[in-house]
RNA sequence: GCGAAAGUGGUGGAAUUGGUAGACACGCUGGAUUUAGGAUCCAGUUCCGCAAGGAAUGGGGGUUCAAGUCCCCCCUUUCGCACCA
């Protein structure tokens, strides 16, 4: 038996990767300490994962993103927290086990270890002993305290109202799950029904949750203005109208108080109390009441496809403007939604798209209160859009001549003064509904007792956990409701019969606070420490999708902001950096789902070409933000590269053990050992911003450069081609972490490369000796120079005016001017 | 309809701040070697042109010595919101 060559090998990737992952389970590489110093620690989280199956290629991005990363900032010296755990509570675990005539928990299980053995496969970088499953009581305990915190502040509490109701999922859902009116689970139009729900008070932090926007300058603007316009707040004023029969108070929101002069009607939402109170004539009553009924049973989608189409009946009533005494239709109409503002509106169809629309279906007056300017007056005859700009204030009385915000302003103030009108902010933002009438969620911590109310479970009962049930499916009410066992107890205040709450909680409840739990994964005493909290957050880095932008990203906001009132937690925001990554879709160009059975494991493409490769070749498609269509076919280049440059290199590694901080003088080097140790130089720099700012593809691109150039026969001096060789390596660690080991442990070193520093570049020598400088007539390359790199405007003007090809432009012509550009340019500017 | 982001070779994509557009790859073409495997090596490859040269970053205008990058208008795509008074 002949001892093979360990430099003549070739790339064996399933042992090499086999080997490492061992190696690193066994040295606990991943673990992160307990209290790291806050100044030298980095906190790296993915997006809480649902357990759906196994891991497929868009998954695989995700994570590797984020390993790349964390690895990133384990070799600059960081203690690294990289956790991963599961959402494992949700619908489809139920439909599955339905399906399959399973338990819900069986089926996610399943799913958890098969994936968490591809997540290991993959080597990820993750700390398994923080590893965390929101389904199982010692997690949800404390979602359940999270909602006796916030029942505590009157921030859980229960009310009556429209809610968004899944017809196919049979439950309630959040205005954050509702898209386009349709269930963002199953698709089916989503009905509106009249219930008692808990809800979460997230409006109470709506204004903090818009400013604090701006203390996230590396949050993705796009992200930002979402939030915006979701959370939508406005400034206006509330103005109280007199229903004229009664008497009573009619106020309405309006963010154009200068327009009230010109209201001809009011309108009030179908949904509106008010109109129970009211005393119709006979000949509106049943108008009305038919009316109200249609509206109820009109989806949200068909309320909004008749958009321009507007409709309504008058209530034969009359309202009060306040500022002029005039008499106003009262109208019950559509468009007017009974959530926001005081569900009912002063129409001014003047200045306002759709009360101009509904005044010309109906034939009410168009009195026009704005002109554009001084010398252009508007006639309601020939109208035939709204004015809807600010202009000056007109058949206004004591107002006329005001304009714009002033106007706004001094109408306001009038009414504050008068008594019947106030400055009002106004949110788009509803409170989260977090009540499921389904058997797979966090049960909810409420004892109803006839006596006390809803009274709260005491802490030393949590958790209240969820009765291992067969009968979970959706009827319309929570199947727990059914389970005499955990429905019945006794009240913890006096002590009779009582009745737990039957639903369970939205699981974005469950992923609003895992970050937090990630910290002190096993606390059984509290939900984490505060000071290992203080110590890890905020979050340095957040990756995960963009369809998160507008309900988990405000809810764990929220929840952060709820625990640092509470004094849990510091810092008003969870996460400093968010990255939202691309979709990954098939060659077809469609996304990857289930459902559609188009889903890409990772699986093959370890077996065929290793992890390595295969991080590499994702990688290298496309940057971060951008979405990839997944073919493969970039593995063929990344695979050549790595096969025959990379993993090659440590053949040329000479055995001199080099100091690594060394800086090369460039008189002691030859011209070939000059230019390829500013080409590294120039390579560490770039590698470092590219990671930095997440572009590994371009960071890769810069190490091929770099592979490429390194000629050894052409390098003389020993330490600077093993500084090469190993800088390489390290350069290369957090793109395919298990090659780079290999060599790193080849080049002698015993322990990990992530324990190594990050390379440092030296900054004399980033700049090659002879540069290139373009040479530009009028602004139009004509030829480029070569000078020494520090050339100053004479040295490069004596040497373009040399050129043949300046010469052709220049001879017979007027220099007016040159430009130059130290190091770039030098524009000739001639006449 | 409103809001946001983006449009660069045959393809994926480069071009941190206005300063040599097309890095790095894929693919393709030619050649070499070889000839079973998706092999290797060399050369070429934005377009037009024999060349000199010219044109070119969705289209059109503008600012500037200089524009993929900044400003205005338009078109297309993707995403988000959809009567928020």
């Amino acid at each position: 038996m002949s001892t093979v060559d360990k430099s003549q090998r070739v790339y064996d990737f399933k042992a090499i990767e086999e080997k490492w992952q061992k190696k690193w389970r066994e040295q606990n590489l991943y673990a992160a300490p307990e209290r790291p110093d806050p100044d030298k620690r980095f906190y790296m989280l993915e997006m809480f994962a649902y357990p759906s199956g196994d891991i497929h290629m868009g998954h695989f991005r995700n994570y590797i993103i984020g390993d790349a990363m964390a690895r990133y900032q384990m070799m600059q010296g960081k203690a690294v927290l990289h956790p991963f755990g599961w959402d494992a509570f949700g619908l489809p675990a139920e439909r599955a086990a339905i399906q399959r005539n399973i338990h819900p928990s069986e089926w996610t299980q399943k799913n958890i270890t098969t994936s968490r053995a591809t997540l290991q496969k993959a080597g990820i970088s993750y700390d398994w002993s923080r590893e965390i499953n929101s389904s199982e009581p010692k997690y949800y305990r404390w979602t359940q305290w999270m909602f006796l915190r916030l029942f505590e502040k009157g921030l859980a509490y229960r009310k009556r109202g429209f809610v968004n109701w899944c017809p196919n999922d049979k439950t309630v859902l959040a205005n954050e799950q509702v898209k386009d009116g349709k269930c963002e689970r199953c698709d089916t139009v989503v009905e509106k029904k009249d219930q008692v729900q808990w809800y979460f008070k997230i409006t109470e932090y709506a204004d903090q949750l818009t400013d604090d926007l701006d203390k996230l300058p590396d949050w993705p603007d796009s992200v930002k203005t979402m939030q915006r316009e979701w959370i939508g707040r406005s400034y206006g004023a509330e103005i109280d109208f007199t229903i004229e029969d009664t008497g009573e108070k009619l106020p309405v929101y309006t963010t154009r108080p200068d327009t009230i002069f010109g209201v001809t009607f009011m309108a009030i939402a179908p949904e509106a109390e008010l109109l129970d109170r009211l005393e119709l004539e006979p000949e509106y009553a049943e108008k009305v009441r038919k009316y109200r009924e249609m509206a109820l049973v009109r989806s949200e989608i068909e309320r909004a496809a008749a958009t321009g189409e507007k409709d309504g009946v008058f209530t034969g009533k009359y309202a009060i403007n306040p500022y002029n005494g005039e008499k106003v239709q009262l109208w019950v109409a559509d468009y007017v939604l009974a959530g926001y503002g005081t569900g009912a509106v002063m129409a001014v169809p003047a200045h306002d798209t759709r009360d101009f629309a509904f005044a010309k279906k109906y034939d009410i007056p168009v009195k026009v209160v704005i002109h554009p300017d001084k010398d252009t007056a508007l006639d309601p005859e020939t109208m035939d859009e709204a004015f809807t700009d600010y202009g000056v204030m007109v058949n206004s009385g004591q107002f006329d001549g005001l304009v714009g915000s002033e106007a706004i302003k001094k109408v306001t103030d009038f009414a504050e003064k008068q008594g019947f009108g106030r400055n009002k902010v106004n949110f788009k933002l509803k409170d989260w509904l977090i009540s499921r009438q389904r058997y797979w969620g966090c049960p909810i911590p409420i004892i109803h007792c006839d006596k006390c109310g809803a009274v709260p479970v005491p802490d030393k009962d949590l958790p209240v956990e969820l009765p291992k049930v067969r009968n979970f499916l959706p009827k319309g009410r929570s199947p727990l409701a059914d389970v005499p066992e955990y429905m019945n107890v006794k009240c913890p205040k006096c002590g009779g019969e009582a009745q737990r709450d039957p639903d369970t909680m939205d699981t974005y409840v469950c992923s609003s606070w895992y970050q937090m739990r990630y910290v002190d994964a096993h606390n059984d005493i509290a939900p984490f420490d505060k000071d290992k909290a203080s110590r890890w957050f905020p979050i340095d880095l957040y990756v995960g999708g963009i369809t998160h932008a507008t309900g988990h990203l405000i809810y764990f906001r929220f929840l952060h902001k709820f625990m640092r009132d509470l004094g849990w937690i510091t810092g008003d925001e969870p996460a400093d950096r968010l990255v939202c990554l691309g979709m990954v879709a098939d060659e077809k160009g469609e996304t990857m789902s289930k459902s559609k059975g188009n889903v890409v494991p990772p699986f093959p493409y370890f077996e065929q070409h290793g992890i390595d490769t295969t991080r590499l070749a994702m990688f290298f498609t496309a940057p971060t933000e951008k979405g990839v269509q997944w073919d493969g076919s970039t593995i063929v280049g990344v695979k050549k590269f790595v096969t025959k440059s990379l993993f090659p290199l440590i053949r040329h590694y000479r055995g001199s053990s080099p100091d690594l901080k060394q800086h090369f003088m460039v008189e002691d080097l030859t011209k070939d050992e000059r230019s390829i140790y500013v080409k590294l130089n120039q390579t560490i720099k770039r590698i470092g911003e590219d990671i930095e700012r997440l572009q590994y593809n371009t960071a890769i691109a810069a190490l091929m450069e770099l592979v490429r150039d390194y000629q050894p026969d052409k390098i003389a001096n020993d330490a600077l081609n093993d500084c090469i060789v190993i800088k390489a390596i390290q350069l290369s660690a957090p793109l395919a972490p298990h090659l780079a080991e290999e060599l790193w442990s080849e080049v002698g070193f015993s322990e990990s490369v992530f324990k190594s520093s990050w390379p440092e570049y030296d900054p004399e020598a980033i700049v090659a000796e002879l540069i290139e400088i373009a040479v530009q007539i009028n602004g139009k390359l004509r030829d480029t120079v070569t000078v020494p790199a520090d050339s100053d405007q004479s040295v490069v003007e004596d040497a373009a005016m040399a050129s043949p090809k300046v010469q052709k432009y220049t001879e017979g012509r007027q220099i007016i001017k040159k430009i130059f550009v130290k190091g770039r340019i030098l524009n000739i500017v001639i006449k």
